[in-house]
DNA sequence: AGCACGCCGACT
DNA sequence: GTCGGCGTGCTC
């Protein structure tokens, strides 16, 4: 608050030009001037209102400026409240992490702050920092290792007890904790966990936060000397620097990775965040991704893994059952039957995506993949040929599959209706359920599972919306009719989604103690496919997977970037993809530049897309190159970029 | 991102 | 003769 006009002197009665970026795409981090005539100073990195063309924008303050001539300097509207801005050491660290995502700083700034923040009232004594100029962006993330890193892989119960034990550790030394948990129902169990070894010092933090205790509760993060902040995926931006561990649960999970730009992953965010700050990393998984796995073999995690539990999992393979096409496999209806017949509930599992134009061989459940990057191809009806969607590589669709020389192709996806139906004709008597997006609308999930889980034998129909979803009524056999379908998309970490899908249908019911393991029996048409035999020997999907990876260069042996151009006017996308390409080529020769392809979806919303794939070994890299030619690129044209440095997927 | 300016087609 | 398309450029 204003205490009576003992603001410093040097800053009152004269007017104060302040070096502002804006937070607009495709700014990237221009600098404008602005007077600031209201009380206080205003300090490095803190966020202001300002008038902007004939429009309003959010901006970042960098550094003090002369008075400019010739422009007509406009006035900062007003000044958020500084006691939101973040530490020197947090937005150091954003402007590395800028580098590193090239994205602009006001971008990665504005992850700092939370969605709504109330004005500066009067006078607000800002922490002491001066007004330097933006850091320099070193963007070297690798460069600060210090802490120790673990892979605490387990049950729940194993990984939280692991993660007090830290956290109560780091408080002894007077530290705090970042806790992150993949959704936003995962909190609660979170906050209560470690309320146990950390009381009132426990701080949630909130992504949908737009009350006012929400925004207390943030603040509280920064202010606390040493909180144990609890959060989704934007929380790995809140707290202080006094961290002494980073915990990030269930890291396999893709709801850490940011759908909109800045495109950043949390766990890669957390992990470095860890090592700029000297603070220890714990992820923990009950089925690691292929990421912290690599690393932990490597030896560049500690491992703490929980022995395997047996898991009773039959796989089915559906190519022995021929021609005939049916949801239900024989051998699935079977065991519904025993599990019905003793009044237990059944849970059966099919994967949406299945609908994609593929073609597998009947015969032997080959699916053709690309012969220079081994992800499947896709089949495009209209020219009858077989496509590659990430080298580009197109060929004719084979009469015979090449593998067993068989003829009979089948066309993939057999919807949730089908297979409802299906159970109904079967078990008439047992109640049947549906949990998928289209029957979302007419109730709440809550609801169907409540009413699944009636005593007395009931049968669920489920997509992925099903998983997940905490107090799951006890299932004592899951069936999978379709898991592995998505092994045919074109994707270079299907296999490993396939086998996170496979394993997290065995972990339905865990949800603190008392857990249980239901049975599964999982149809197929690749039996012998890593990720599906991953179900019952994961250490085995493991170095398969990991070994194909390191054949063809994908991460996590390499970096790998997506880049989008879309716009309306198809030629100038493909032309502005072309010049991107080559001049990423130029930057660094060593880089492997695949494409440009047209998007798997190449129009949406009438805007033609295409893509650029960029690989190398090193991933600072090709931040570099890729920046280079970003900025060769005349930025006028209608086509918009928009560079994934770390993609989960390829679509 | 918005929004204004500016130069070529079909309308009262 | 004007209204209006959206391509190009600017925003302190």
């Amino acid at each position: 608050m204003r205490s009576g006009g003992t603001a410093p002197e040097s800053v009152f009665g004269q007017d104060l030009f302040l070096d502002i970026i804006v937070d607009v795409p495709s700014l990237d981090d221009r600098r404008f001037t602005y007077r600031w005539t209201g009380d206080g100073v205003l300090p490095y990195g803190a966020k202001v209102r300002v008038p902007f063309g004939s429009a309003f924008a959010d901006g970042f303050v960098v550094s003090r400026a002369q008075k400019p001539e010739g422009i007509n300097v406009k006035d900062i509207s007003f000044a958020y409240d500084t006691r939101f801005l973040p530490d020197r050491e947090m937005l150091d660290f954003c402007g590395r992490l800028a580098g590193y995502y090239c994205v602009s700083l006001a971008s990665m700034w504005s992850c700092l702050w939370p969605p709504v923040i109330p004005k500066m009232k009067g006078y607000v004594e800002p922490r002491p920092v001066g007004l330097e100029g933006p850091p320099e962006r070193i963007v070297n993330g690798d460069a600060l290792s210090q802490g120790e890193e673990e892979l605490v892989w387990g049950s729940r119960r194993h990984r939280w007890a692991r993660y007090l034990e830290v956290v109560k550790e780091e408080l002894l030394r007077g530290k705090g904790s970042l806790v992150l948990v993949p959704e936003t129902k995962e909190m609660g169990l979170a906050v209560s966990k470690l309320r146990e070894v950390a009381g009132d010092l426990v701080t949630p933090v909130c992504s949908e936060m737009t009350g006012l205790s929400r925004r207390e509760e943030w603040l509280q993060a920064l202010i606390r000397p040493n909180p144990v902040v609890v959060g989704t995926r934007s929380a790995v931006f809140a707290g202080t620097s006094n961290l002494g561990a980073i915990i990030v649960d269930e890291e396999w999970s893709d709801s850490y990775k940011s759908p909109e730009t800045p495109l950043y992953d949390a766990r890669t965010v957390a992990r470095h965040r860890a090592q700029y700050l000297g603070a220890r990393l714990l992820l923990g998984s009950s089925h690691p991704s292929l990421w912290a796995y690599a690393m932990a073999r490597e030896g560049a995690l500690e491992l703490r893994r929980e022995p395997e539990r047996p898991v009773s999992a039959e796989i089915v393979d559906l190519r022995a059952s021929g021609p005939r096409r049916e949801a239900l496999s024989p051998a699935l209806i079977e065991r519904m039957k025993s599990a019905f017949e003793v009044g237990e509930k059944v849970f059966l599992f099919l994967n949406k995506r299945g609908e994609a134009s593929q073609v597998i061989c009947q015969d032997c459940g080959n699916t053709i993949t690309c012969p220079l990057c081994g992800s499947p191809m896709v089949y495009h009806a209209k020219e009858r040929k077989l496509v590659c969607h990430t080298c580009d590589r197109a060929e004719a669709s084979p009469d015979r599959c090449p593998k067993c020389g068989g003829a009979r192709w089948r066309f993939l996806g057999f919807g949730i209706e089908k297979a409802a139906s299906e159970v109904a004709r079967h078990f008439p008597e047992v109640p049947l359920y549906r949990l998928d997006k289209d029957t979302l609308a007419s109730e709440t999930v809550q609801e169907t599972l409540s009413r699944f889980s009636m005593p007395g034998p009931a049968c669920l129909l489920g997509t992925q919306l099903a998983l997940g979803q905490l107090g799951f009524p006890q299932v004592r056999l899951v069936g999978v009719l379709s898991g592995d379908t998505i092994l045919n998309l074109p994707d270079f970490r299907a296999s490993e989604r396939v086998f996170h899908t496979l394993r997290r249908l065995l972990d339905l019911g865990a949800y603190w103690e008392g857990e249980y393991e239901p049975a599964i029996v999982a149809q197929t048409y690749n039996p012998d496919h890593h990720s599906v035999r991953g179900l019952i020997d994961p250490d085995a999907f493991y170095e398969e997977e990991l070994a194909l990876r390191r054949s063809v260069g994908y991460p996590p042996f390499a970096a790998l970037f997506k880049v989008g151009f879309s716009g309306k006017n198809h030629d100038k996308v493909k032309d502005l993809a072309r010049e991107f390409s080559r001049l990423c080529g130029e930057a660094e020769p060593d880089i492997r530049v695949l494409g440009p392809i047209p998007s798997p979806k190449p129009k949406v919303r009438n805007q033609f897309r295409w893509q650029v794939a960029l690989r190398h070994p090193d991933h600072l890299t090709l931040s570099r190159a890729c920046r280079a030619a970003l900025g060769k690129i005349r930025p006028a044209s209608q086509v918009k970029i928009t560079v994934d440095a770390e993609p989960v997927d390829m679509w």
